[in-house]
DNA sequence: TGTTTTAATGTCAGATTAGACATAATAGCT
DNA sequence: AGCTATTATGTCTAATCTGACATTAAAACA
């Protein structure tokens, strides 16, 4: 966020902080969020590197076009663990996954 | 297992191979098997540490004593989201997720 | 422009997982 | 040995997750 803008909506009595603040979640829900994030985007990464489609990627995992666009979002019925799952399916390495566990998250658009 | 017993077993007919091969796993799920092992025992050291009983812990999880024996142990009804979640509640950064993960988990007794 | 391909979103039934409880096994101590 | 604390295992119901389907939105390309 723009420093002014800040400043602005402060003025008006808003307590600007960050998502985790705002959404009142505690750190491991944050962190857990954002860790689901990364994986969601790494495998949305790893697909495109193939040049599949949701739905081809869908097939190989067993899994539906839908899900898939889910898990690369990273949808609130998408687990961790399901992401992880694929990933491994599509022979992500345990390195690979610690690589992008560690990797920071660009922030999103504001 | 010591290279003599490997001889003898072979010798009356056995294809002797890692647990994946005898359980009929392919890599993905061997892999999801080592990974989960490796959050699980990671769990129990970190507990340990704190000198925390299972009980204890699991009401800092709002959990149950059982079901936190049963990810020690990395039982079939928890998934890693279930670690995950637990370690990132205890305070675990997303860089000892990665060490964890990366490395290297010593084989079970034989 | 229209047509086709690909991606996103909503919903739902079946599958899986989680917390809880009971109980058994084990460890630590006297 | 007994007694207590701790851990392990089995089972159940409720909650969550997943694949599938339908539909819509957005690209890609003629």
């Amino acid at each position: 966020m723009r420093e002014e803008k800040r400043k602005r909506l402060e003025a008006k009595g808003w307590r600007v902080g960050n998502a985790a603040e705002f959404l009142q979640l505690t750190a491991g829900e944050a962190a857990y969020i954002d860790l689901k994030l990364k994986l969601a985007s790494h495998l949305r990464k790893r697909r495109e590197k193939w040049r599949l489609s949701q739905s081809a990627l869908a097939g190989k995992l067993r899994s539906s076009q839908s899900r898939v666009a889910k898990m690369e979002v990273g949808d609130t019925s998408v687990s961790i663990d399901l992401l992880i799952r694929s990933l491994l399916t599509m022979g992500a390495s345990q390195r690979e996954l610690a690589r992008v566990i560690t990797r920071h998250r660009p922030a999103a658009a504001g």
